[in-house]
DNA sequence: CAAAATCCATACTCATGCGTATGTTCGAAG
DNA sequence: CTTCGAACATACGCATGAGTATGGATTTTG
């Protein structure tokens, strides 16, 4: 609970206090991010912090394009290399739903809607993967506009899923029967 | 945008100040409760405040507790006055879709689930809809096990769009579209 | 190794927003 | 019309957190 308990980097880049800003996110949300907390997170002082950025805002920025840059690479290049349209939706829903961990920060990030700043981040981003889904759901042989409306669904029923399970802990669930959530969804979404 | 903006009331009472911090809550989120903007909103100062409340925190306990007791009792009584199982659902669906008004709250309550006063409310509500949603689909001829997972899924569909369109604004999207959009939705979630 | 650039500490200012203390006005009962 | 309590105003204290100013320490480089 002490300062530096990190391993003891001599000196900091603006990467670190980005990194350190996007696991306070993932844990506490964008709220959470106040410049000295980081700084007694990191073992230095806002000194530190007000010569690597001008200030909170900058390094909010930063952090969310940032995130939006790295974040979202292996899945979507993972999905793609499998050959059968048909087996990529079911492994894509499989597979989301057992990785749920690097899903942390689009889960805060949409507890801080109201924020001007993650707000044009969250659109880029849900559209993109909106737009994957409904290529994958055509390619899987379902008609444009039905695909269209079916990736909408899936994907309001990713984020509603984030929301009621990550944030509010709901509903109470094991691991079986999450199984057989995904299962339903699955057999529900996906046409046979 | 002045003070005293509103019908000049003499004097207020508690439920006055529920009442417009729900208000503010729908529009600019639970963190826009401020004591001193309410106040100057509601024609007063602070010295009005807490006469009525020990603290602001109390204020926020008592809105929330306010919006669930009188919240949600008119759509589900409506709905439950329909005789024929099999036609609640739709109906269900097609009420929502079209009176996205009552659901703000709840929209600004998501973006609040960090928050420890709204949580338990939202987990008690939450929980009530969708064991609603649950005999919905029992009641509609669903084995007992699909309509749990089914229940689930439409709700998290229901929570997901919330977000996506009231806050996020995405997909941009018309009238026409989005009641096609609600069809495939009935559609796709609602056993025939 | 000296000098210049980089990185950080210390010590402030300033704005915001909750809460308190105390006096003042309104409105209804007597 | 007085009186008493409910409703409100005014003026504070106090904590938090962003941003600034300035000097010290630590690398890097010529």
């Amino acid at each position: 609970m002490n300062a530096n308990a990190k391993p003891e980097r001599t000196r900091l880049s603006a990467e670190d206090w980005e990194e350190a800003a996007l696991k306070l996110i993932a844990e506490q949300g964008v709220n959470a991010v106040a410049v000295e907390a980081l700084a007694r997170q990191l073992g230095v002082t806002k000194g530190s912090f007000y010569w690597h950025f001008r200030t909170r805002e900058a390094l909010v920025q930063a952090s969310l394009e940032r995130w939006e840059l790295y974040g979202e690479r292996e899945i979507i290049s993972q999905i793609e290399a499998i050959p059968d349209p048909r087996v990529r939706l079911p492994e894509l829903f499989r597979r989301v739903a057992h990785e749920l961990q690097p899903h942390r920060v689009y889960a805060a990030l949409l507890k801080a809607l109201d924020h001007p700043q993650v707000i044009p981040v969250m659109a880029r981003v849900s559209q993109r993967r909106m737009e994957f889904l409904n290529t994958a759901y055509r390619e899987a042989g379902m008609p444009p506009v039905e695909a269209l409306n079916r990736a909408r669904l899936t994907y309001a029923a990713y984020v509603g899923f984030l929301q009621l399970n990550f944030t509010l802990g709901l509903p109470r669930i094991t691991h079986e029967e999450f199984d057989a959530y995904v299962e339903h969804m699955i057999a529900t979404l996906i046409p046979a």
